[in-house]
RNA sequence: AUAGUAGGUCGUCUUAUCGCUUCAAUUUAUUGGAGAGGAAAGUCCGGACACCAAAGAGUAGCAUAAUGGAUAACAUCCAUCCGGCGCAAGCCGAGGACAAGUGCAACAGAAAGCAAGUACAGUUCGGCUGUAGUGAAACCAGGUAAACUCUAUGCGGUGAAAUGCCAUGUAUAUUGAAAUUUUAAUGUGACUCGCAUUAUUUCAAGGGGUAGGCAGCUUGAGCUAUAGAGCAAUUUAUAGUCUAGAUAAAUGAUAAGAACUUUUCGAAGUACAGAAUCCGGCUUACAGACCUACUUUUUUU
RNA sequence: GGCUCCAUAGUUCAAGGGAUAGAAUAAAAGUUUCCUAAACUUUAGAUCCAGGUUCGAAUCCUGGUGGAGUCA
């Protein structure tokens, strides 16, 4: 398993990530939110992701550039949580909701929260 | 020593592991190099660059405003004069014209515009001269232009979502209005002239498609050093040097150590802040540290 | 990335450079009523911030702050 995140597993189609808003599902988990979408596309990992950090909430570029910068280190390094319980091609989008720079014990915790919630939110939809 | 003034510099650093963007080399998946700022910010000025069949003339509008210089250009910078503030070093100033015209002036005052006029004193006895009183301004070529205005100078418009190429996709859909042959419509986003387009075309409403890639994109009024010119801003010559180029947008995370600050001795903190076409300025934000020159006061020699 | 506009009582709006900054409504106190509402009387409350021009600034100018809109 490699750690590495590089420019195709980032999601940078302006279509796909308008699309991803008007019909992605939600998961949440303070501070971060998860917007999910099944759909296909050409990489080899099976998931794309976007980062955002709203400037509504959070006033400076340079939180903002802190707060996705984080955000990625913690998804590079705990994908396969992920990763290896799906079959099917993802989109992702976290966003944060917080007013407050956050710390990166507290956000990796958080983060796999999120995956599990996640998980058996898939789950539950298959069985139905 | 004390209190200050002006100018400038830095604004955390080192190592390891795991990553990101990009360039080069080749063994084609490895190695090596480079990777935020003094303000990258605000978008307040000035340019470069690109496009606009129309970019031309005039009016309007906007900007600037002591004098001289610097510059690609400027509202910037430098020098000098003048005015204001400060004991001083210094700092601040939209600093042309009210002897072209128009307007405005609360309260007070006789009077703030064209005609009037109080008291006292002087007097060559002529409402001649001076003073007082009100007020920011008064018997005067009055005050006021960050009031209209006038004068001088400058300004065509739109901005990288500009623009060019490639790919994808498509529709001359439909409706309404205007024009019938030398005038009319429309455009040239202020107006007039002028110019351009059209006779089956233009405009409006409304609908369909794409919102991907490459170029523009970083070698430039560049930076550093030395010497010359100039009071200075700046400029000339020579030598050296290459210093981000992303696009839902790279420059990060973790660990260890060092430095500084605070400390309840556990520890906590390390300013303002993140490139988006590029330069020259201005303005605003900024913990702390350091350097240079000068001034005030006190003490010692 | 560019462009435009706005800011006055808690709220919605006024105010030719003359200051005592006004009105409606909301708030508080009182009168009336057995009590409440309505009505009436009274009170308090504001020019986004910092400079400048001016004798005098909410108004004119400059810089900032916050908010809104717009362009593909």
């Amino acid at each position: 398993m490699k750690f590495t995140l590089g420019k195709a597993e980032k999601l940078k189609s302006r279509k796909l990530i308008e699309q991803l808003f008007e019909e992605g599902k939600r998961v949440k988990s303070f501070p971060l939110q998860l917007i999910y979408l099944p759909i296909g596309h050409d990489a080899e990992f099976p998931i794309k992701v976007g980062f955002s950090a709203p400037k509504r909430v959070v006033k400076l570029a340079v939180d903002r550039n802190r707060i996705k910068r984080m955000m990625r280190e913690v998804y590079r390094l705990n994908k396969y949580l992920i990763a290896e319980n799906i079959t099917n091609q993802y989109i992702f989008m976290f966003i944060f909701t917080n007013k407050e720079e956050p710390k990166y014990a507290d956000l990796e915790e958080t983060f796999k929260k999120i995956c599990v919630k996640f998980l058996s939110k898939i789950e539950e939809d298959g069985q139905n």
